[in-house]
DNA sequence: CCCAATTTGTTCGTATGTATC
DNA sequence: AGATACATACGAACAAATTGG
C-alpha cells in the first residue's frame, strides 16, 4: 500500500482537511469500493503521524460529505460509502439556501426536463411500474376539502414526478428531477403557500397525469412529451402568482416525498 | 438567544453530528447571514456542555458542507459562509462518482437545458457580455494541430457554455449547466478521450457558437434555441461513439474551466 | 446472561500557532 | 515587539457500542 503522503502546505488547508483529501485520493487510487474498510483509527494515526483528534476530524469531514460511514465495536471501523441521493440532495440544497430562487426559476427547468423524462420512458415501463404510478394518482382522485388535504395532494403529485424519475435509466436526469421535486415539496410543507385551495391546478394535474400514463403505456413518446410540457406550463402559470422566494431553510437529510 | 438544545436521541447520530445540526438550526432560526460570527469555541463548549473535541468535530462537519469558515487569531472565530458554487459542485460530484453516468446521459440533459438557456438570454445581454463570449471563441478560431491543442480547444468550448450560463439570472439553470460543463471538462483533462483530433466536432462547434452570438445580439430567442439544439444534437452524435463511463475520479474543489 | 475483546466515541489538560492591536 | 484572543493540535485516559464466546 502506498504511504499516503500528504502535501506539506497546499494552500492554507487545515490539517484535518489535508488528511481528508489524502484519504480520499488514497481510496480512489486503490479503487476501494463501498463497503471496503479503511485502516483503523489507530493505524491512520500512525500512518499520518498525527494526533487522534486530527484524524477523527478528517473522518468527520468525509462523513459529512457522505463518503464514509463508521461503526463501533469488533468488525467496526470506517467504511467507504456510496453517497446517497438523500445526502447529495441535502448538500446541494445548502447551496440553494443562499441563492435567490424563484418559482419561475424552478419551472424554467421543470418545463424542459419533465417532458424529456416522459418521452424517454414511453413504452419502456413495465405494467407493474405503470400500476405504481396509477397508485399514487389515487391520492388525489377526489377534490380536496380542506387545506390539509390540498397540501397532501400536492405532495402526492410531486411524488408522482419523483417516482417517474426513479424509473429513468439516466442517473443525472433522475437526480435533477427528484431534487427539484424535493425542493418544491419542502416549501409545500414549510409554508402556507397553498393554504387556499387551488382546485384548478390539482384537478387539471390529475387529468394530465392520467393521460400521461396512457401515453407511456402505449409507447407514444411525442404524446407523452407534449402532455407533460402542457402540464408544466399550466402548473407554472397557476403558480406564477406566488412569486415567492424558495428554500428558506436547509433541506433535511431525510427526503420529504 | 435561544438555548440551542439538542435532541437527546434522534436516530443514531453521533454527538458531533447532533451538535452540527443544532448549530445549523440555530443559524437558521436567528436568520444569521454569511459573515456573521458564531459563538466562540469556548462559548459553544459551555452552551452545549460538551468537550472541545466534540465541538470541533461539529464545526468540521459544517465546514465540509461549506456552511462555515473559521479563522484563527483575535477577531477570529467561526463564521457563517455562503456555500460556494465550487463547493457545491465538488459535493455533488462525489455523488456521481458512484453512479454509472454515460455520455448519452449527460447529453440528454444538455440537449434540453442549453437551448433553454440560450433562448432565455436572447436580447438580454450587454455588448460587453457578448464581447466576452466572442473573446472565448477566439481560442478555437484556428483548427487544432496537436492533440494538446485539441484538448485546450475543447476546454475553451466548454468554458463558452459555462460563461453563457453565468449570465443567466436563473441560479438553478446556471448551476446545472456549469456543473455539467465541469464534469465534461474533468473527463477531458483526466482521460485521453479526445486524443485523436476530431475536426468535424470543433469546427462545427465554432460555426454554431458564432451564429448563436449573432442570434443573442439580435434578440432572436427562437433562433438561439434552434441553433443550440442543433449544436447539442450534433455534438452528441459525434461523441456517441465513445460510450464511456464518466467521473472516474472525484471532482476537485477548484473548478477546471 | 455475562464477560472479554475490539473499535470508535468523548473528555480533559496542556501546549502551539496565528492574527490583531 | 509584546500582549491578547482566538483556533489548532497533541496525548492520555475513559466511555460506549458491538461482537463472539
Amino acid at each position: 500500500m502506498p504511504p499516503a503522503t500528504i502535501r506539506s502546505t497546499p494552500e492554507r488547508l487545515s490539517r484535518p482537511q489535508q488528511v481528508a483529501e489524502a484519504i480520499k485520493s488514497w481510496v480512489m487510487a486503490n479503487g476501494w469500493r463501498p463497503g471496503d474498510r479503511l485502516p483503523s483509527e489507530a493505524e491512520l494515526i500512525e500512518r499520518f503521524g498525527m494526533a487522534k483528534g486530527t484524524i477523527r476530524e478528517a473522518i468527520r469531514i468525509l462523513e459529512a460529505q457522505g463518503l464514509v460511514k463508521s461503526r463501533t465495536g469488533p468488525g467496526g471501523g470506517v467504511f467507504v460509502h456510496q453517497v446517497s441521493e438523500e445526502r447529495a440532495t441535502a448538500l446541494l440544497g445548502n447551496y440553494f439556501y443562499f441563492q435567490h430562487l424563484t418559482i419561475d426559476d424552478v419551472y424554467q427547468i421543470r418545463v424542459v426536463l419533465e417532458p424529456e423524462l416522459a418521452a424517454s420512458l414511453a413504452g419502456k415501463l413495465s405494467e407493474a411500474q405503470l400500476r405504481a404510478l396509477e397508485e399514487v394518482m389515487t391520492c388525489y382522485s377526489e377534490p380536496a376539502r380542506t387545506a390539509e388535504e390540498e397540501r397532501a395532494q400536492h405532495l402526492a403529485s410531486l411524488r408522482f414526478h419523483a417516482l417517474l424519475a426513479e424509473m429513468s435509466g439516466n442517473p443525472l436526469l433522475r437526480f435533477l428531477i427528484r431534487f427539484i421535486a424535493n425542493m418544491l415539496a419542502d416549501i409545500t410543507v414549510s409554508r402556507k403557500l397553498y393554504a387556499q385551495p387551488n382546485r384548478e391546478l390539482w384537478s387539471s394535474g390529475l387529468d394530465y397525469q392520467s393521460r400521461l400514463v396512457t401515453a407511456l403505456r402505449e409507447g407514444d413518446a411525442d404524446d407523452a412529451r407534449r402532455i407533460l410540457a402542457d402540464h408544466m406550463q399550466n402548473a407554472h402559470r397557476l403558480m406564477r402568482l406566488q412569486e415567492t422566494v424558495l428554500t428558506q431553510r436547509f433541506l433535511p437529510e431525510k427526503g420529504i416525498i
